[in-house]
DNA sequence: CATGAATGAGTATTCATTCAT
DNA sequence: GATGAATGAATACTCATTCAT
């Protein structure tokens, strides 16, 4: 295993429910799902693999999660919660006060942290996007709570700064979808085709950021559209 | 079947090759693994399924396809030839010259007529993005002919344009995966997650290249990046 | 194999359904099914076991029977069906004029046929009876169909000799629950209990009959019960 | 639990062996598995299931039974025992002496006494019925020590009231089996198939007596059988 | 060319039982 | 004594693929 882990395994493991102790098994179990999940594909990976790389017997896995499916679920539920919690906080609108406060900081801030996070989290995303589609309990907890709540948040912010005249004026859902489709493209390209080259993504992310601004931003815009 | 089959099947079927005249059945197979393969993804779809929707015995399959993996490679590989098709063809960079002469032009007209061809075939491409991660063979082939064919040839055109000084100074690879992004970005978003709802797709279409045109574009340009 | 298989398996086999020919692996699986069902209980037997013994492959019997379920219900149903026959047949009360016209020949009769049937088919039967505790649908089935069908007929002719004054007056459904407890017990402590000698049945079928007619006791018939 | 627990539980752990005392826990799990391998059949019952209804760890069980087959024999080794204890005692003959000095009043008495046993202890006896097909332990147990005695006490009675010219003079065995059968089968059909309405069982048991008696006929009792 | 019965390796899941705590 | 995590063999059932007809 030459690639560390993904953060948020660690974090699973480590933090989070200090109440329900993990056992050594069980994260061995974890990281080895995920590995197997990542590799072939939920619907390719055999719990006989599983089990093996865990080091475990086929059982054991079925005494933790009471079926394949909810081993996949509990590997990307507590993710997908993570990935908004820093949109889901109260308060989260005083980013946009001075000093951080131009759209462009805004967004380079938010952007570089949530990039940090998919990259630590690339194995288990992966898995997320893969099965979005053939999972349908996964693919509605996934519009219904992260997809949402990330969309209400950044529609405020978009008209935020529309009324401060950052943003040109056009509708904030068509704004945020242009936003969007540029990032998860970004993002899924280097996801699913390219490897990580794990060299100038800050310098990459910061290029895209651009990108993005001068498109959408009212500074400068040409005649149309 | 509300859904009209995709339009490349229709090719696949009628025009390709009328040396080896694909039969009735081999019709009816090719349109069920579509359907199956799409529906429930590669690793989850069952020969059996994809022979009763078809209406022939699972032996059936077998003989005109000597695996389950040749039936899905026979689907995707002619449908990656016909999309790099129009790149492929010499003298493409004629498009150029007047009086399609300016890259918004230019951009416009590709788009739409790529993003027609991926509405016709949505289940398909589908199919094929899902399954690049899993499939070696697949993507090299995708990789080898479709990314480079189509990065060469673009390359040559955003040189082009570079000079004329209609796109910023940047190395044409960064300008291209800018454009690349944003362009999967908005078509992946669009094909995994949310159903087409047929409408406003050429306004769409429209806003997201302004959207990649303002933001590369040399003209009015702020400072940076 | 020393012991000759169930006849009713052979009706089954031979004459019962033309149309949807039984195959030879077909039979074989429904003689080792049989065999392994009596020996072991529905619940202990194992498909693999049953596979074995009829000398095809584990996968051959779920071809044929969707399930472990439907492979029993499909051994017990018809049997049940050919069980009621004589009784559901149209006309069945002709039995009981002349020549054959003494309660006592009807009883004698009806129970050695019956009985035969049964000696016949007790590994099948015994299955029956084992499982009708525990297969909601079977039981449905058994006392919708199979009980209902002999109670009606029965009553008809408890009646019969009723009016005739051979049966003593007590409503006939109490005398059908003596008649028929008595020979329930006499098949299944044979059934359940015993290996069948094979020798002095109809003496004892015979004797049970005069049991049920006329009492164990040696004095006349009292004026009540 | 609308049902009160089966007679035979309460007395196997309140008064049998004040030795090796019963704890808590143990008697939760007899009764549980009562329950569960009623419900279940013994094959398809689980330890997992047992426990979880005993509100026990799976562990717990096998402390104290060292196999779901021992927990199976220890619930039913002793209800065998107590079903045959009044037929053990010596000097049990005595009951034919006056004033109890009729069959009649015997069959009668003896009877109801065990039906009434049946009854309180019918999950445990309908296990025992389920189960000795196919425990041979089970089985020797039952024909060496219940089935023997009775029949060895039985015979005593049933000569002494031939003696006395109450019972016809057929082989006593031949009168037993009559007898046997016709009680086996009025409990079977009772307990199998049929759930107790707890309503007119003693008219329903001094019925069968008659029955076993004297017969359906109208006609007295002719010569032989 | 087409069939569909047959296969056997593979699937997720369950189970009675063990044992360190 | 009691626990419950762990086991590995067994379970019913599925699958892509083959081949005689």
């Amino acid at each position: 295993m030459p690639d560390p882990l993904d953060d948020w395994i660690e974090d699973l493991l480590k933090l989070d429910r200090p109440e329900e102790a993990i056992t050594e098994k069980q994260s061995m179990i974890l990281r080895s799902a995920v590995e197997v999940f990542a590799e072939k594909g939920y619907a390719a990976a055999s719990t006989n693999e599983i089990a093996k790389r865990a080091g475990v017997a086929e059982g054991t896995i079925f005494r933790h999660y009471k079926s394949k499916q909810e081993l996949l679920f509990s590997i990307i539920g507590p993710m997908m919660v993570k990935f908004v919690a820093p949109f889901a906080i109260k308060g989260f609108e005083k980013v946009l006060d001075p000093p951080y406060g131009s759209f462009d900081q805004f967004l380079k801030s938010m952007v570089a942290n949530r990039l940090e996070f998919c990259k630590k989290n690339r194995r288990v995303i992966r898995i997320l996007l893969q099965e979005i589609p053939f999972q349908h309990e996964l693919r509605e907890q996934f519009f219904d709570h992260v997809a949402r709540t990330i969309l209400d948040k950044m529609t405020a912010i978009v008209r935020h700064f529309q009324e401060k005249g950052e943003i040109l004026q056009a509708p904030p859902y068509t704004v945020l979808r242009f936003i969007a489709s540029s990032l998860i493209g970004f993002l899924i390209t280097h996801m699913l085709f390219f490897e990580y080259d794990g060299e100038g993504e800050k310098e990459e992310a910061d290029r895209i950021i651009n990108f993005i601004l001068y498109g959408v931003s009212a500074e400068n815009r040409p005649k149309s559209p």
